[in-house]
DNA sequence: GCAATACTAGAGCAGTCACTCCAGAAAAGG
DNA sequence: CCTTTTCTGGAGTGACTGCTCTAGTATTGC
């Protein structure tokens, strides 16, 4: 017999190309990257790129399903008997630390742009899918709980909470001024505004 | 002599071909597209289409300038006396109303991921400031008026307008279900929240 | 009619891209 | 040691890109 696959060494390889992508899709975009340019910044030649991926769409659907995981996980972790706008509010401020890394905001701008691919529409779909369903039984509860309006749906209001969250996340990707810490108690503010009966 | 340059019909030509790009650039991005496709859609050859724009990027920026253009004309209309809080929500019912074009929302993500090209980001840059500077007036009106709240300054009002709107229009692109019909009167609510003294 | 020039189409070009292929290095089991 | 298989780099490939060039047509002023 002969060597053997190292399951760690073959994971931390992986996590190499994946985190020179993002720089890279972040700084040019997804079509403005070359496969040339993450191999640059990987330090790796193409033949070893095309043998941790086998196309350049699958390494960003491999790092948007890194993404949907964290969402799935960090739900899983809340219990039922926390506040219900606690959990909420808490979700925000994770997603605006999350983006204190500045390539977050510059890679959602550039695969919010990838069109036309399905694979990729559809990752995309199921990223929102598993935010909104985290998100939305809180919601629930807190409308149950009096702490948020009832005069519109927890679904619909959920989706004005992600509404907000984008555009705020937006704003942070293109606005130097506008910046994390100077505005997230004016998120919170405007959220709370949005949400209260 | 000879024959002389009839400027309607150049102009006529030069929209055909910014529409057929508009359809291309929503459906497929900026970098999606080709300028193969863009001719075939509007019914020229390739000399054609570089007849009247010397680059696929310049395309681009005319549409960006028409775009900046018809913000800018909005304003101009304005009149003084108008009420302030009322040409704020015009001015986000006039927005909702041209994003009836489910191209243009599509157009404004493929737009917003075309990174690193200086020209572009400038002419982006550009249209948020004519924005900004048609809106914040209005803004700082309603406030000294007591119609809007000024523990904000007018401008990060101004801004935090544009973040709920920017987002209310990326769901549209995103949403089948999230109609502008459907949720113009939410978002009214949303922002007569946000601005409430 | 004629000359001059704006306009048009599409073949062709140089460059870039994602991806393939191969030859050899490295690592594991025997 | 040897064998087997994974892992690695980079030259090479065919397809496609934005753009140019040319040859010809349409439209104007005279």
């Amino acid at each position: 017999m002969a060597r053997t696959v190292d399951p760690e060494k073959h994971e931390a390889r992986r996590l190499v190309i994946i985190d020179a992508a993002l720089t890279c899709f972040a700084a040019t975009g997804y079509a403005g990257t070359s496969t040339a340019a993450i191999c640059k910044r990987a330090g790796i030649g193409s033949g070893t790129f095309f043998h941790y991926f086998p196309t350049k769409q699958s390494l960003l659907l491999a790092i948007l399903a890194y993404g949907t995981d964290e969402t799935r996980d960090w739900f899983a972790v809340r219990s039922e008997d926390e506040d219900p706008l606690s959990v909420v509010e808490a979700y925000l401020d994770h997603t605006v630390d999350e983006m204190s890394d500045p390539r977050l905001a510059g890679f959602v701008r550039a695969v919010g742009a990838v069109m036309g691919e399905p694979d990729v529409e559809a990752a995309l779909a199921l990223d929102t899918r598993v935010l909104e369903e985290g998100l939305e039984p809180w919601i629930a509860r807190a409308q149950a709980a009096d702490q948020v309006r009832a005069d519109i749906s927890a679904h619909d209001l959920t989706v004005w909470l992600l509404v907000v969250l984008d555009g705020f996340l937006a704003r942070l990707a293109v606005d130097a001024d506008f910046t994390a810490a100077a505005q997230q108690a004016t998120l919170r503010d405007v959220v709370r505004r949005m949400l209260t009966p």
